[in-house]
DNA sequence: GTGAAAGCGCTAACAT
DNA sequence: ATGTTAGCGCTTTCAC
């Protein structure tokens, strides 16, 4: 591996030119003979010079060509959640068109200042995607005045924002529970909060929620619920710390204890509803004869499985696309058609809930 | 969307001290006295200067965070691949514990010298993932004197290499089903040069093949096939244009025209071998007893399929982890203990492959 | 413990 | 059509 990267100033200099002639060459093809271009950019290429230096380049103009993106906790879990990947898949193609890069920022578990660096010149714009309400990184990328979007959460921040309309969703799934005639249900929660204490939640903790898209979820179970004349205390709330068919698995574990057992098992994605299943099997239990489960978010994995998932659908990655294209709107300096975009749900009624037993 | 990034200068100027001693309340806490340290950081968190700029900083010191991939042309199939998906959590993953991030580097369509570029500074090291033996890109980087590591492919590159066993892995599937009695096969192929032409492709263009691994992996069927004395130039051979179910269906649909019927399809890759199912079931035939199919990669998706896929599995995530690893050792100017590292690869067979029917 | 000054490699405004 | 020049914002000796 060598030493230096080559420089423009190099390159002139071999050539007797000036710097700003090699520079030209790159970014001005019009700025300078024909002929001089070629023997310019032949002698870079020579030198391993594909392209002036990037940090250089950012300094000077004061942008670069990249996104970045900001995803809950670590960033390693975007890539074994579904439906993260499919958000990601979409940014990135958006980002391929346009022809930027895209960096993917780790959150430290420092919690220093550097912690919360998301300095421009490295990015131009970001996308916060689903990260809690108290989650410092936002409200440092604001006043950095970086052009940022948050995706889903939180619901409420002030930039522009893209998500789904969740109570709707997680209320239509609960409602069609009920309709079929289920008066013991069971929630799997996705996390309340960035403490991830997990286990069981009553009301309380499940108030001081800071995650807001699992507030709403929570919020349409409840009014189903409710709506259906039964009371809420009686559903047992289980924290998932984690996306993770592990997690469902204990989930379901604990929440199937209770006596009489639920009939129904919501599940606040499809991850940890197919966690559910496999507990609910491992305990003997039928799906749906035994046991109704459903899920939310409809991944790919949701219409494969055995059975086929009820869930909710969301659009992964349209998500993805329309939030990379709007910061590619604020960074152009343009005034955003639409500050927020509440994208539809649509359920999904498939095999994994039926009425319950003996009835 | 305020407009300037508040600057070191800006809170030196405001608190009357000098930019270094900024730069040092950031940089080098030892450097000045406790309390100033803290009255420069409130200055600094008010103005919502929550880290010197990047590029600034990385122009300044030479080197920035980060790591960067590149992918095979597009960049945002490698989130539809889920084998790729799993490469880029184990690199994450490390980018993480080195709180560094991960630069994704699209290709651009145009064939510029920009089209390569690969700039130091923006990322200190490089991860060239399953890339063409004559992609420009890994000259690019290399003559940059960019730590670089390639992954999968080329098998050939002079620097760092991780990957697998193609030819052993895939020589190992074509046994197991000449093994079971097959003596009609048929190959669905991953891409066989950047041209991407796609359909059937005879022994001289499959023999000019620029993917290395794809190269390896025929090679294996080949020496399975040939080893059971048959005759390779009867097996037809389908180049897909892309790694996706749609691409195994269609060629399926090719393959299985053939009279005498294939009793056996190799499918490069397990996206490809599902599509292929689909394809056979939709033609009526039933899936192993009338059609073995069988993969590779062993995604997690191939043991949930219906039936369970006959594949080769492949560490993907070590894969990942592992190149990560290496860029960082190579960006730290260690001598990296390993140059080569071929990971092992095994058999697992599920129930996609069955003896033949009417045998 | 703090400050002054040089310069990383580049771009863009201005000269020629 | 090509060259000169002044920084972009920061880090880092080196003085004090």
């Amino acid at each position: 591996m060598s030493a230096r990267r080559p420089t423009l100033k190099e390159t002139a200099d071999a050539l007797g030119v000036s710097v700003s002639t090699v520079s030209n060459a790159f970014n001005r093809p019009d700025q300078l003979s024909r002929s001089l271009r070629e023997r310019v950019l032949a002698e870079a290429a020579r030198r391993g010079l594909s392209a002036p230096d990037r940090a250089a380049r950012s300094l000077r103009r004061g942008r670069s060509v990249a996104l970045g993106v900001i995803y809950t906790d670590r960033l390693s879990y975007a890539f074994s959640d579904p439906g993260a990947v499919l958000v990601l898949q979409g940014i990135t193609q958006t980002c391929e068109q346009a022809e930027l890069e895209l960096v993917l920022i780790p959150r430290t578990s420092v919690a220093s200042a550097e912690a919360t660096s998301v300095g421009r010149s490295i990015v131009d714009g970001l996308i916060v995607y689903s990260v809690a309400d108290d989650d410092p990184v936002l409200a440092a990328a604001l006043t950095q005045g970086l052009p940022t979007v948050v995706v889903d959460q939180p619901r409420a921040a002030g930039p522009p924002w893209i998500g789904i309309d969740d109570e709707q969703g997680s209320r239509a799934v609960c409602e069609h529970l009920v309709g079929l005639g289920h008066r013991r249900l069971a929630v799997i929660s996705a996390e309340l909060d960035r403490g991830r204490v997990g286990g069981l939640a009553n009301p309380a903790r499940q108030a001081s929620s800071t995650f807001s898209s699992t507030v709403a979820r929570l919020r349409g179970y409840r009014r189903a619920v409710e709506g259906a004349g039964l009371d809420w205390s009686t559903v047992l709330v289980f924290e998932a710390v984690e996306n993770s068919e592990r997690q469902g698995h204990a989930a379901a574990l604990m929440l199937l204890k209770d006596r009489p057992r639920p009939t129904a098992l919501l599940a606040m994605t499809d991850q940890l509803a197919v966690g559910a299943c496999q507990a609910a099997r491992g305990l003997g239990l039928a799906i749906p004869r035994d046991l109704s489960v459903v899920g939310f978010d409809d991944i790919p994995a949701a219409a494969q499985h055995q059975p086929p998932l009820t869930t909710v659908h969301q659009p992964h990655h349209e998500k993805g696309r329309l939030a990379a294209g709007l910061v590619l709107e604020l960074v152009a300096g343009q005034e955003p058609v639409a500050h927020r975009q509440e994208l539809p749900t649509a359920l999904r009624v498939r095999s994994s809930a039926a009425p319950p037993p003996n009835r």
